[in-house]
DNA sequence: AAGGCGGGGCC
DNA sequence: GGCCCAGCCTT
């Protein structure tokens, strides 16, 4: 039984092709020198939604202070957060951690090599679950990803909407019967290293590709018009006042965020939502949420920071207290020389080089 | 099915 | 500015 799509599609053809050049082209990687099913695992859920050049450098210092299931067991949260910070999607720290404390204590440290109790860990979802199946394990599993989408849209010519997650299933379905038994993991691999170096989104290389041959969308030439994507909405502009509170002893005030949703269990200097609050109850709020007096100083300049779904505009007020102590066990007085030790957000590290050099 | 969830690099 | 990136989770 085998979808209409891949009828008059040369499979075998196909895979010599792919798994061929993938041999000969692929890049050298930090992720490639071993198949350790931690360092596999590692390596999937940094490049979630982030590209190679950004997650080497992570992948690195986060193995070097990692280098087993064990240590990232037994680390602090905090700990794996800070050498986290930058990456984005921070959830995907916090739950590759209760994952791989889960397969220590009930899988005896040993990554399981099947899909069910795999893809029952946190942050193990269809894609990753295939990805190590293949790659470590070698196994014939689809890891179907935003690069396994774009090459096989243009291959097999389908015009659908990628966006949706029954067109998704489709290609899962679609990989399974054309992925190598042989050598699953150069397979999926493959298509992948091929959707980032020439099959790319944009001005693909097809003079270069290695199935060209088996192009559906190149022999029609319509490559550049595929996949087919419907668009994400706009996001929302947020504006907050954003406050740098030091006290004579030159600390600085910050706060440890909800440990749910946006930024979760971050650090980050006081934010007033000032669509709620308004300009003239900066201080009192602050003293109603902190429980400290403040003197509003100097605006120090204004920033801008794009999530995937919201914005942030932050206006920067110095603001200085006589409070030496505070209760809030999410909030501390922290010398400037410490903050270095916290979890910071990106847009809260920029806002650090607006801090007056004392 | 749709929306929340980061950050950077490209055009 | 919009788009994309080796996606997953919650509702």
């Amino acid at each position: 039984m085998i979808d209409k799509t891949l009828q008059n599609f040369d499979i075998s053809k196909f895979q010599a092709n792919l798994i061929n050049w993938y041999h000969a082209n692929k890049r050298d990687l930090p992720w490639r020198k071993d198949q350790d099913p931690y360092k596999v695992w590692v390596s999937e859920i940094m490049l979630q939604q982030t590209k190679v050049d950004t997650v080497i450098p992570y992948f690195q210092r986060f193995i070097t202070k990692y280098p087993t299931l064990q240590d990232l067991a037994d680390a602090d949260q905090q700990d794996v957060l800070k050498t986290w910070e930058g990456l984005g999607y921070y959830s995907r720290a916090r739950n590759l951690q209760n994952a791989v404390r889960e397969v220590v204590s009930a899988y005896g440290s040993k990554v399981p090599a099947n899909p069910k109790d795999l893809g029952a860990l946190k942050g193990v979802g269809p894609y990753t679950k295939g990805a190590i199946l293949s790659i470590a394990f070698n196994q014939p599993e689809p890891a179907v990803d935003g690069n396994v989408m774009r090459v096989l849209s243009r291959v097999l010519k389908i015009e659908d909407d990628i966006a949706q997650p029954k067109v998704k299933k489709d290609f899962e379905r679609y990989t399974k019967n054309i992925i190598s038994d042989d050598d699953p993991s150069a397979f999926n691999q493959g298509i992948m290293e091929l959707g980032a170096l020439v099959c790319t989104p944009k001005s693909p290389m097809c003079m270069l590709c290695p199935v060209q041959e088996q192009c559906r969308a190149f022999e029609d030439g319509v490559e550049q018009k595929l996949p087919i994507k419907s668009k994400a909405k706009k996001q929302k502009t947020i504006p907050y006042v954003a406050l740098l509170i030091r006290n004579e002893k030159n600390e600085y005030i910050i706060e440890k965020r909800s440990e749910t949703g946006l930024l979760a269990n971050m650090w980050q200097f006081p934010m007033v939502p000032i669509d709620e609050i308004g300009m003239d109850h900066i201080e009192n709020w602050v003293d109603m949420e902190y429980g400290i007096q403040v003197d509003l100083g100097n605006n120090l300049g204004k920033l801008k920071h794009v999530f995937s779904h919201i914005i942030w505009q932050l206006d920067i007020i110095e603001a200085t207290t006589e409070s030496e102590k505070v209760i809030d066990k999410r909030v501390k007085l922290v010398d400037k020389n410490r903050l270095a030790d916290y979890p910071f957000p990106v847009s809260h590290q920029k806002m650090m080089k607006y801090m007056r050099e004392e």
